[in-house]
DNA sequence: CGCACAGTTCATGAACCGTTGAAGGGAGCG
DNA sequence: CGCTCCCTTCAACGGTTCATGAACTGTGCG
């Protein structure tokens, strides 16, 4: 019995019988994975996060390297801290911003590797 | 020399002279990166390419498992077709789509396994 | 206390996104 | 050819997101 036999039986209408259901996530699983990559999803929020990854910084910095207000900043920030991704960390007037965790680092530097690579 | 030496210059209004900028990312692959998060950040694409990552599937499949309409499915298959996540491939009446490479697999399982752990 | 500085929150308008039904395209079959 | 099936494209609408300035919180300083 071939592959090519499955092919013969090509009718979506069809039930798939043998149960071989990979089984799907659980719908809030998606939701969560998808709420992260979303976050990451924004040219500022991601230049904001490979600032990040190579040291903390406090917001007014982060605002003053893109040329954006700190308000526009701040959102971006907090959206971030929503899904995880940045913590802070106050120290006097100012506060500074980091990393989660070496995931997210990770996770950013490969990403911008690759996107580099592949233009 | 200390760490706690460096903070007691904390303005940043400063320059910071030395030039030891890190060198943010380029525009355009800032865009690219984030175009691709953008396109896995959506719980109904994620899905899909959770699903992909089981095995080719041909549309009115996908629409059935998940529910919605065929021009919906098929929305969100151009948009990660254009992302260069999926292609596809053209058998009689059907049309099969899978996940363009490895990495695309291993970035969506990986992040659902991530998901599931850290609720 | 009063002021200045660092940052956040709130409200708003503009831009963007996802879904949906209708219409169009292309492959197979009689 | 004409019909059906599978899929894509188009236009429109409703919802979400983003940037922005004004108001607010909180910290330090004199």
């Amino acid at each position: 019995m071939t592959a090519a036999d499955v092919r013969d039986e090509p009718d979506c209408d069809h039930e798939h019988g043998g149960g071989s259901k990979p089984r799907l996530s659980d719908p809030a699983v998606l939701e969560r994975a998808a709420a992260i990559f979303r976050a990451v999803g924004d040219p500022a929020r991601l230049q904001i996060l490979e600032r990040l990854a190579h040291g903390e910084c406090c917001v007014s910095e982060l605002a003053e390297e893109s040329g954006d207000g700190m308000s526009t900043v701040s959102q971006r920030l907090k959206l971030l801290r929503a899904e995880r991704l940045v913590i802070r960390r106050r120290e006097g007037k100012h506060i500074f911003y980091g990393l989660a965790d070496s995931h997210v680092s990770e996770l950013v530097l490969s990403a911008l590797a690759h996107a580099d690579e592949h233009g």
